[in-house]
DNA sequence: TTTCTGTATAACGAAATCGTTATATAACGT
DNA sequence: ACGTTATATAACGATTTCGTTATACAGAAA
């Protein structure tokens, strides 16, 4: 198991701490997402949206994959966060992450 | 497993997404610690380590033991965090946790 | 009762957070 | 070139966070 220290670990959590980017994480867990598909999941504005990607993105936890004029983002598997994220993801319930979630939303199936 | 919606579990994050509520928690990992113990190990005011200590409270994370003038706090075993939380202390380095500890700290020993 | 120690709360300020709208940049299609 | 779509950044405002100092409360001891 990777240790880590506390400012590390707080610095982690406290990106994590935030019901919109954990919800995005959530649609990350097995796929790649585009990060327009962020912005029909979610009811805050498209710039919103791309900010709370920047955090996690800085803070190490995505890698990013241009394809024409789409950026699709997935889960950073050799982030020393990965484990934990992933088994955070794991304990995250499915459907209708926030609350906010539009109808469109791939996450909310049920 | 217990799970979480993203609500409850984002909220937990991020009351353990800051450097002095983590050093905390991690120093209650095995013993339950007076209030003031955390006044001597932390440069920080005792207002500002009671307003912690109550964010950890109210997120039920923490029980309290009153003896006399002293306020005992430990990990509450029964939330449904707390598996959680001692994975993640698992995951702390010990010494000097924030970089702000006092020499007094106890956590710090080498 | 007065005093001391331990803890909590009130009031305040600086900085961070998170949303918005407006605008810039990048890549595609006509 | 021009318009359209996808994404990022800038600038701003409301709210939250996290520290401070001052004060209140609780219990112990003189």
């Amino acid at each position: 198991m990777d240790m880590h220290t506390v400012e590390e670990l707080s610095k982690v959590l406290k990106v994590l701490g935030d019901p919109t980017r954990l919800a995005m994480l959530k649609q990350m867990e097995t796929d790649e997402q585009c990060a327009c598909s962020f912005v029909d999941c979610f009811d805050i504005s498209q710039p919103a949206i791309s900010r709370h990607l920047k955090m996690l993105r800085q803070a190490g936890l995505l890698l990013e994959r241009r394809d024409k004029q789409w950026i699709h983002y997935r889960l950073n598997e050799a982030s020393p966060f990965y484990p934990l994220v992933m088994e955070l993801l794991g304990q995250v319930e499915l459907h209708d992450p926030t609350g906010t979630s539009a109808s469109t939303c791939n996450v909310k199936s049920s």
